[in-house]
DNA sequence: AACTATTTATAAGA
DNA sequence: TTCTTATAAATAGTT
């Protein structure tokens, strides 16, 4: 066997922060993104979990994993943001805006639910026309919550930054 | 101490599959987890990635990490993919599709990396107007693409399933 | 890429 | 749920 060298042939440890070296930040790169793709699987099949991993190297290269489709993850996990907007919202100080605030963001949830429902079914029936109905009905939303948002902001009691909403679209 | 048990005390291996017990499961789901989000954090810290995670339990509950923004690293991977999707596309063995396609793709591209470029800035200035631009604008290319998509599809060459196309609107 | 001493993760049990 | 601990798995440094 190989044990010519029946002393240390290893001798670890553990850094914490950045690899400076390029050559082993390339290597500890490879051996710890397969095992970290390796878990997140193992994680989904075991207890039957919805998972996305997106992963870039330092050199720009794109590695990812999604259980499902990874864009119905994505579009789950938008919707679950706009829920904890509404969360963030109900917690304003002000009454009026609060409920305001609400009521606005109860639409734009479901328009946003509408859109995935119609992402997640067969689209090859679907007319240009509609699609122009769907984009309307956003765009609609959309205007009205960026005026409400305009409108309160100069009492500086709301700040555009608080909210952020994303659309999802997608044509298979 | 706690030896009065001196024999074996814990003796596992590793199963494979879904764990069918519940309570099983989520004290495994818990544990895999952490680990998977330490994993995560360690490799984008060691290694400089960007990384992604989503993990939606089987109950539904999510559970998210991000190394620098969750909606920058979606954006980076739909470009990603459009990316790909241009490479399969100039793979179709008809020439003259395959330029059709390399064309309106490119298109696509541009569009997509514009509003990219958007989101990026600072959005509080953005009128309303110039909002329902963009999104007229989006709407061309995707009305374009759409109806060439469908003219084509009746030759039976190519199929709609075959293109995956996303727009991410994000208002700050 | 392969090897192996160690470190780290984790399945059961408490 | 949290802690403990034996064992399984991941991996840092080397070849």
């Amino acid at each position: 066997m190989t044990r010519t060298k029946v002393r240390k042939m290893v001798r670890k440890k553990i850094p914490i922060k950045k690899i400076d070296d390029v050559t082993a930040r390339q290597v500890t790169f490879s051996k710890r993104r397969s095992g970290l793709f390796k878990k997140a699987r193992e994680l989904s099949l075991l207890c039957d979990a919805e998972i996305a991993l997106i992963v870039f190297s330092p050199g720009g290269k794109l590695f990812d994993y999604a259980s499902s489709s990874m864009q119905k993850i994505i579009e789950r996990h938008i919707l679950r943001s706009e829920l904890n907007l509404d969360k963030l919202n109900q917690s304003y100080p002000t009454e009026q805006v609060k409920f305001d605030y609400g009521d606005l963001n109860k639409e734009l949830e479901d328009r946003t639910r509408e859109l995935r429902q119609l992402s997640g079914e067969e689209l090859q029936g679907l007319t240009v026309k509609q699609l122009q109905k769907i984009e309307e009905g956003l765009d609609s939303s959309l205007n009205r919550v960026y005026k409400a948002k305009v409108d309160d902001s100069s009492s500086d009691h709301f700040s555009l930054h608080q909210t952020k909403f994303y659309i999802s679209v997608q044509i298979l």
